[in-house]
DNA sequence: CAGTATCCCTGTAGATACTG
DNA sequence: CAGTATCTACAGGGATACTG
């Protein structure tokens, strides 16, 4: 986005490619998910305990969102069905970058209202 | 499990920054007001006229918002008092880098579902 | 011009119980 | 273990009309 006074075609698209960004990490615990499985987390319950305050509901609908969204594969045994892992994507990681100007940001500038 | 994985001190830091973020840009018409005061609006109907689809309501309670958050100045001239101009405020213009970088992700990353 | 005030609908998400 | 199902409460936001 440039800083001249002018709303170009190129401006417009910047917005949209800002809104698909959003879109991708928005909601109030895709990001808690990212960040738990991050951290060794592959298991559902695993994922659940490491979120404080989730509920079951939450998380199936998030990780369900996720691995449509490509962010998250979903792995289940063939022979003990109930053995189910969760994994980051490549494309997931993709967002790192982001995230870290994200981390970058709030620690030099934001200020707490 | 998630108790020998556990989160460290960091992480849960790096984690609320994220959330700290996402909080001040986040919401359905935000960073189209950026946009279009970036883009040389500063009126009210100006602005509202600048995105499509939004409404006077919304458009009130974001510039509202925004200008708690300190992301823009109202400046009502005192003779006229329905002379108004809203302004990014140099604090918002911090957050180009960010904009900048999922501007860049969507464009090389994004896939459409 | 620069907003408010109302009314109302819809989607989001919490609580709780249940299932294969 | 890995989820679903149901019921409910509430906030977000659209439509419309109105105000100083």
């Amino acid at each position: 986005m440039s800083t001249e006074i002018a709303c170009t075609e190129k401006d417009q698209q910047n917005m949209k490619y800002i809104q698909d960004t959003l879109y991708v990490i928005n909601g109030k615990w895709r990001i808690l998910i990212m960040v738990s499985l991050v951290n060794g987390n592959t298991r559902y319950r695993d994922i659940a305990r490491s979120i404080p305050k989730i509920t079951f509901r939450m998380l199936s609908k998030e990780l369900r969102e996720m691995e449509l969204n490509k962010l998250v594969t979903r792995t289940a045994d063939e022979l003990s069905p109930m053995q189910v892992e969760y994994a980051l994507t490549d494309y997931c990681k993709t967002l790192w970058p982001i995230l870290s100007e994200m981390i970058k940001w709030a620690k030099h500038h934001r200020t707490v209202i």
